[in-house]
DNA sequence: AACCGCCCCAACCGCTGTGGT
DNA sequence: AACCACAGCGGTTGGGGCGGT
């Protein structure tokens, strides 16, 4: 009825803030209800997006790791475009970041190849190598803030290179030829377990960290917010005990 | 200095899966 | 068993920044 119409578009330092407060306060879940109780026009997908991929403190942010690129393209070829899944692997890369990580890798790997056959003579870059490693070093970004990424080594997974596979989800992970890397992130994983705000998902593997600066000035900022703003106290209201009860 | 093109990332959209009633 | 609401996923797009001309 009164309904202000709905945000969207680029978030707001506020708008985080808030968001942050509430997920603190109810859960990384219940992401409707978070849209509603805290005020923000915003859908609850898409405070769970934001939360997701930009406020979660268990986000990495920058360069992914040559391990991680391996590992990208690995599960890449195991389980095809299911990145949600590849991006329990990687702890703090969200499904997104790796999606569109891959997105510029497969793009440069096109440009590549017409560049190639274009130059069709001699073909420069024989993209036949697998797991030659190509070093996209693509200008750009080279110390941006949330960093680049450049790409790992070559495999021609399309899109879809699932086809092996794929649904068979199979699990096989054990018998997986990166032991080590499992090891790794198995490790991470278990260290990183207890993320305070939210009983986040088997899957949800974005690793606290030893609280992140960033994180902290964050919601230090939006107590001060409420305290100040008195923003609609979601304690005094009876989605608290809802919740809580 | 201005313009252009490219690249990256954040965010949206539509569909599917899942749990509750 | 059917329906509904919500969460999650994958695909796509638009904006902004950077480098090159």
């Amino acid at each position: 009825m009164v309904q202000q119409e709905v945000r969207k578009g680029p978030w707001t330092e506020q708008e985080d803030f808030k968001l942050v407060s509430f997920v603190g306060l109810f859960g990384d879940r219940r992401w409707d209800f978070i849209a509603k109780v805290s005020g923000l026009n915003r859908t609850g997908k898409s405070c769970r997006l934001r939360w997701v991929n930009y406020l979660h403190p268990g986000l990495k942010r920058g360069k992914m790791t040559p391990q991680e690129e391996r590992l990208v393209l690995e599960l890449h070829s195991k389980w095809g475009n299911r990145w949600s899944r590849i991006a329990r692997k990687l702890p703090g890369r969200t499904d997104n970041e790796i999606k569109n990580y891959w997105r510029t890798l497969m793009r440069k790997k096109a440009q590549d190849k017409k560049r190639g056959e274009a130059a069709s003579s001699t073909p420069t870059k024989p993209s036949s190598s697998v797991h030659s490693s190509i070093s996209v070093s693509s200008k750009k970004h080279e110390v941006d803030p949330h960093g680049s990424k450049k790409a790992g080594e070559e495999s021609f997974y399309d899109t879809g290179g699932a086809s092996t596979q794929d649904e068979g989800e199979g699990e096989g992970e054990g018998e997986f030829s990166m032991d080590d890397i499992w090891k790794d992130i198995d490790m991470s994983e278990e260290n990183n377990n207890s993320f305070v705000y939210g009983e986040s998902e088997e899957g949800c593997n974005l690793s606290c960290p030893s609280a992140s600066s960033s994180w902290e000035y964050c919601y230090e900022n939006l107590r001060v917010m409420m305290d100040e703003e008195s923003l609609f106290c979601p304690m005094s209201e009876p989605y608290f005990y809802a919740l809580n009860g």
